[in-house]
DNA sequence: TATTGTTATACTCTATAACTATA
DNA sequence: TATAGTTATAGAGTATAACAATA
């Protein structure tokens, strides 16, 4: 590939990515609103504190606060005190919480996966490579 | 590949596509909020009522009501009369829109080719490809 | 004093329901 | 009567500023 025709592919691509996830977001109807299940992606890696979650979501602690807060009056999140720093808490999934994040997860996948199914099997190898590659760029 | 991986690949693609979203939304600091950038870019492809342009973007003809009178307001947009139906509108983009709409997207592209840079050419082909499969996923 | 998290308050984007003008 | 768009109003999600508790 020519290097003249990077800027363009960077374009498409970008463009390409967003129209997947866009299509994802309005093909599933999801029980919780993005944000939500983006917050517990984060926390089903592993404990963190309202202050490392607010800053891997990029947004502010008090918006952060109510979204914690949310998720823990449905029972999906556990808000426990901090065991060596008496100002801090942590945050963790619910068995619950857990269960619903996969239930979500295998609906948007559900779009997804009837396209790919429209597919060869060379085109699927292909995409097989490329979800690498953009894993890696977005790393 | 064998098809019992297919709802595998269908979950690593769909999250590798939205954390590349995220990315290029989370790096670039936009003069315009995602959805009033989406509203353009359709109208981009040519004229569109209010109502055609709720409905592409999936939003309530109030909500494309504020986001137009927005755009208006700045001068991105204009709201013209329908030629053939009094109650209707017809929006366009305007040359500052256009010129704005240009910025924008290479703003944000500029991350992307960043990454891009650092692959081989052969990585930068296969994603090439894969672009174009995932506009035919998402058509 | 500095830091962690929360509360108070306000702004933006969204929606549903009611309204106006035209078909 | 039905449809296109707007206005009225309310519900989420976000932010900044001020506050309480702890380091």
């Amino acid at each position: 590939m020519n290097s003249a025709a990077l800027p363009g592919l960077a374009n498409d691509l970008r463009i390409a990515c967003q129209r997947v996830s866009r299509r994802v977001r309005f093909e599933s109807t999801d029980e919780l609103t993005p944000h939500l299940v983006s917050a517990m992606s984060q926390l089903k890696k592993g404990p963190k504190t309202p202050g490392e979650l607010a800053e891997v979501e990029r947004v502010s602690p008090p918006s952060m606060t109510r979204t914690v807060n949310f998720l823990v009056e449905k029972g999906l999140v556990r808000r426990d005190d901090h065991p060596s720093d008496g100002r801090s808490k942590l945050l963790e999934l619910t068995d619950e919480g857990r269960a619903t994040l996969s239930r979500v997860a295998r609906a948007r996948d559900d779009w997804m996966l009837h396209q790919l199914e429209t597919l060869t099997k060379d085109e699927q190898k292909l995409l097989k490579e490329a979800t690498e590659l953009l894993n890696r760029l977005a790393q």
